[in-house]
DNA sequence: ACCGCCGGGTGCC
DNA sequence: ACCGCCGGGTGCC
């Protein structure tokens, strides 16, 4: 049932990305304010099995004690006080009610006896209670033990439960004290029954606040200690680390490097004990050889993971790459540097090499793993360092089509990164010209063991890391690296462990994984496995979690700026990822931590805090170093300035605002505002749109489509409404993931979701799949896709037919810019609109002025992109002082730190891409205070987003811990900010 | 003795 | 299990 990426899907991914521009920061986007909302909230779907036991709404019925029986046919043994696992065995050929005693680590233990067993299978089954079990005393018998059950579920199941066990003959004793949490088994040993005492209520629990209080300490005490040594790159780190950034290196190595028992095991007399479960064993429990890096975005993770994968291999040691130098043997001897290169690429890896000029005999006899890895069209003069079985002829390739990170294989340019749309190595860029060869470094320990690290990402940043590799990486070393995507990915896992690096998507990963038996990442023993944006894994159900989790290697790491996003749920998968014992089995984590600290129980939180400490390293950009702040960055202001429009404009704005207002009224009337978003949004775009500028909403159709019954339209109809949805910049996310939209798809009732994602709903809702959002029908085959290519932009240049005119908003930028140019020639400034055709209209005036203006669009070919972000940064006189930016073009890599002054011309609906912006000018390298001035139409609409993004920004600052809003407050607040958008 | 008692065989579900 | 339970052997004191 997994849904299979395809080239054409890809391909409409990209469309979707050009339009809508970067969604890397979806976590900061508007489905944080929504916070943690999830399809379980208004589907039955979610996990289909329905073993989700909702375990924030669990009550303790209490308590009963049994007995386990068989205990000398199985190997499994437990402590006294060691919590154990009942996990039911149907298919026991003797007993249909059969209910297995597990110890912690999975080891059968023995049966419930078969009377309380008969009783424990129904409430088992039927999920209508979970049934902990701690053995008390007897550990060591022969025979039987007893083991004392705490019964957890729903209020509402509290009745059948009790009545199931009366029904058998037994009775719930009320809950012992200390025994609320599961944890601590606080029984004494000995023959006497349990001391009973009243039912105690859940411990203190804390309020939300103090709870977000508490999570929030949780992260920010995490910088002391250990965390501040400093370590320096390997050699082939191209790239001078920050400060932190060496301790963050230091901290990681010695977190792979280390020989440390995992969080709650102590060393007892040759024995492993596990302090929160009470398990022991004599094998000594693996630590994870990784961990978290929490930091804020913009502190350079991904740098700080480059340096690792260079400078920790084994034993302490560098990676072991080939330097390249130069080498006038090749020139003599006449080898073709592009055979040289390709073999270097593609040689097989467990070569070893010496340095000197026999290597390359030895070199050029080296098997060749897959020689069609070079480009076949060889007349190029330059060192071509990397290629494809299928490179053809094509002198540009779109690689990833997001609109800020496409990258383009590079034939001429001076540099030899070529990417491909799938598959590709990756090189360095060569120095020299003609001739490159190969020096082989320390090679001796490169053999046997796994040498390849993968790093998995969201579509998003995929590129941001190839980037990072060009920037980063030494140009002299030689990495090799594959980026394993697209549909043409190879799928030889021999050629994926021969790698330095592989990079691929969770999409990727999830899809392959999907396919039984054929996924070469499953198949490689990864020398370290990295999870950027690790919070991607949060959902245990998801596929791609499951596929994460089942990866192979030692060293694991988790990249992610949101460690807890909305509660200490959401750590598991991460924890379960770094195979933290007992934790990977999510009862153990429930029963020890989780429980305890969402029930307030004393010592919970301190447990997550220590866990957290000792895997976790997190800094923030305030954190600060030795009293110093970790980044300095010089301030930033924002200052809004308001325009007047004038009369004209004013009439036009007022009579679309009266029309719109009149439709958007009725609909509410009619109850059918849901139905009628893409209408609203409508209204909305065009309202913006005038506030910059009246040419802009001239051919936005009117799409009040005559008689809007709405489970009807036909496909054209719902192609321009999710058009509509996707270019209004309203950042709408798919109702379903909560993230920005992925692949989007429309459905008959004008909702537009990820594809996948509603595609998972109709699967586990069939045969009457409902909309998420309206509960309409849904099929498959109603579902239209965003259709491919055709710019929207088709309509920017017919629209310079119409003569130039200016604008109240033109003017103010204007007047802002020529005062800028009067009082720092030199300043540098950003105009950012979300409408490129608004930057188009822009141009005008600039020239006019006579503006040296560069600019950046999703539009543009990354080669374009390129030039025009080394013009702009360039500091020579002449060069452009004025770059015209559309919002979301550029994801985090871009670096626009030569521009001190912003200019938005038009509110975004989402504060969090506006500080997205602001952050590619103010950021790391920013020498000068930044002042961004944003425009706001008064009495317009734009105010009243304004007040919107006041709002979200207070939401987001909070919603921290607080509970999740249902399907139905999410639609409130939709309708919400509809009426205030449009003063209703 | 259609009982009691004895003692050996036996033992999860 | 140094138990319980089962079922065969046995049978005054």
């Amino acid at each position: 049932m997994s849904w299979r990426p395809s080239k054409d899907s890809a391909r409409g991914c990209s469309q979707y990305n050009i339009c809508r521009g970067e969604r890397r920061y979806s976590h900061f986007s508007s489905s944080d304010f929504y916070s943690s909302l999830r399809l379980e909230d208004f589907l039955s779907v979610g996990d289909t099995s329905g073993t989700e036991e909702d375990t924030d709404s669990a009550i303790l019925y209490g308590t009963l004690r049994g007995s386990v029986v068989g205990l000398r046919y199985y190997t499994g043994v437990v402590n006294n006080n060691e919590m154990v696992a009942l996990q039911r065995e149907p298919n026991n050929p003797y007993d249909k009610n059969a209910v297995k005693v597990n110890n912690v680590n999975g080891a059968q233990v023995g049966h419930i006896k078969k009377e309380l067993a008969a009783a424990l299978a129904g409430i088992m089954d039927n999920k209508l209670a979970i049934v902990e079990g701690v053995v008390p005393y007897g550990a060591k018998n022969a025979f039987t033990m007893p083991v004392q059950m705490s019964f957890w579920g729903r209020e509402e199941n509290k009745e059948a439960v009790l009545d199931q066990l009366k029904r058998h003959g037994f009775k719930l004793a009320p809950p012992l004290k200390g025994s609320e949490c599961g944890f601590g088994s606080k029984w004494i040993s000995g023959r006497s029954g349990p001391s009973y005492s009243a039912p105690v209520h859940a411990a203190v629990q804390l309020t939300t606040e103090q709870l977000k209080s508490e999570f929030d300490k949780l992260f920010e005490d995490l910088k002391e200690d250990d965390k501040t040594c400093e370590m320096e790159g390997a050699e082939a780190v191209g790239t001078l680390l920050l400060p932190h950034q060496k301790q963050a290196l230091a901290w990681m190595i010695s977190r792979e490097n280390s020989n440390d028992l995992p969080p709650f095991w102590e060393e007892r007399s040759n024995f492993y004990y596990n302090i929160l479960t009470n398990f022991a064993e004599k094998q000594r429990p693996k630590n994870v050889l990784g961990g978290i890096l929490a930091d804020d975005m913009g502190l350079g993770k991904t740098l700080t993971v480059i340096a690792l994968i260079l400078t920790n291999f084994q034993d302490g040691k560098p990676l072991p790459v080939e330097k390249i130098t130069s080498d006038k043997f090749f020139e003599e001897s006449g080898t073709n540097s592009m055979n040289s290169v390709g073999r270097r690429l593609c040689k097989d890896s467990s070569n070893v090499m010496e340095p000197g000029v026999s290597d390359v005999k030895k070199f050029e006899n080296a098997p060749l793993k897959y020689s069609s890895c070079l480009p076949k069209r060889d007349k190029a003069k330059k060192p071509r360092y990397s290629g494809s079985s299928d490179l053809g002829e094509s002198e540009e390739w779109l690689f990833q089509q997001t609109e800020t990170t496409s990258c383009v294989i590079q034939e001429d340019a001076g540099f030899a990164s070529v990417l491909l749309p799938s598959s590709a190595c990756l090189k360095r860029p060569a120095k020299r010209k003609g001739t490159a060869s190969v020096q082989s470094v320390e090679k001796k320990y490169a053999d046997g063991g796994p040498r390849a690290t993968l790093i998995v990402c969201p579509l998003s940043v995929l590129s941001n890391w190839i980037d990072q590799f060009e920037q980063h990486i030494h140009q002299d070393f030689h990495v090799n690296i594959y980026v394993y995507y697209g549909s043409d990915r190879n799928k030889d896992p021999s050629v994926l462990s021969e790698q330095d690096i592989v990079l691929t998507t969770y999409n990727i990963l999830a899809t392959d994984y999907g396919i039984r038996g054929d996924s070469p990442l499953h198949k490689v023993k990864w020398l370290r496995i990295v999870l950027d944006e690790g919070h991607t894994i949060r959902n245990p159900n998801a596929q791609q979690t499951k596929a994460a989790l089942n990866l192979e290697g030692h060293r694991r790491w988790v990249l992610t700026g949101t460690p807890i996003q909305n509660s200490v749920k959401d750590l598991w998968s991460l924890i379960s990822f770094l195979k933290l014992k007992p934790f990977t089995d999510r009862e153990w984590w429930h029963r020890t931590i989780q429980r305890p600290v969402t029930m307030g129980a004393p010592g919970g939180l301190g447990r997550l805090q220590s866990l957290i400490r000792s895997i976790t390293l997190r800094r923030t950009k305030t954190s600060k170093v030795k009293g110093k702040p970790i980044l300095e960055l010089p301030e930033r202001k924002v200052l809004i300035q308001h325009v007047t429009l004038t009369e004209e404009e004013r009439q036009i704005y007022q009579s679309v605002k009266k029309e719109g207002r009149a439709a958007i009224s009725r609909f509410f009337s009619e109850g059918t505002v849901l139905a009628h978003y893409a209408d609203i949004l409508g209204v909305l775009l065009r309202l913006r749109q005038l506030c910059c500028h009246p040419h802009l909403c001239m051919n936005t159709s009117s799409s009040f489509s005559a008689d809007n019954k709405t489970p009807e339209e036909p496909r054209e109809i719902l192609v321009s409404k999710m058009k509509l949805v996707l270019s209004s910049g309203s950042d709408e996310e798919c109702a379903v993931c909560l993230e920005s939209l992925t692949l989007p798809v429309i459905t008959r009732c004008a909702h537009v979701f990820c594809k996948p994602c509603i595609f998972e709903v109709i699967r586990s809702e069939q045969p009457n799949a409902k909309c998420p959002l309206c509960r309409s029908e849904l099929r498959v085959e109603h579902l239209v896709e965003c259709p491919l290519e055709e710019e929207a932009d088709s309509t920017k240049g017919k629209k310079s037919d119409q003569e130039w005119i200016s604008s109240s908003k033109i003017n103010a930028l204007m007047h802002a810019l020529i005062e800028l140019r009067r009082d720092n020639p030199a300043a540098k400034c950003l105009i950012v609109s979300q409408f490129t055709n608004f930057l188009s209209l822009i141009e005008n005036p600039l020239k006019e002025s006579g503006f040296a203006f560069t600019r950046l669009d999703g539009s543009m070919a990354q080669k374009k992109r390129v030039e025009a972000i080394q013009c702009f940064q360039s500091s020579q006189a002449g060069s452009p002082t004025v770059m015209l930016l559309s919002l979301k073009a550029g994801g985090v890599g871009l670096n626009l730190t030569a521009a001190s002054r912003v200019f938005l011309m038009d509110p975004a609906w989402n504060p969090a891409a506006e500080d997205q912006c602001f952050d590619r000018c103010h950021r790391l390298g920013q020498k000068h205070n930044v002042v961004i001035t944003k425009f706001i139409v008064k009495d317009s609409v734009e105010e009243n987003m304004l007040k919107i993004q006041n709002k979200k920004r207070e939401l987001a600052a909070g919603a921290f811990a607080t509970k999740k809003p249902s399907a139905s407050e999410v639609k409130q607040t939709k309708i919400n900010e509809i009426k205030a958008l449009i003063d209703l």
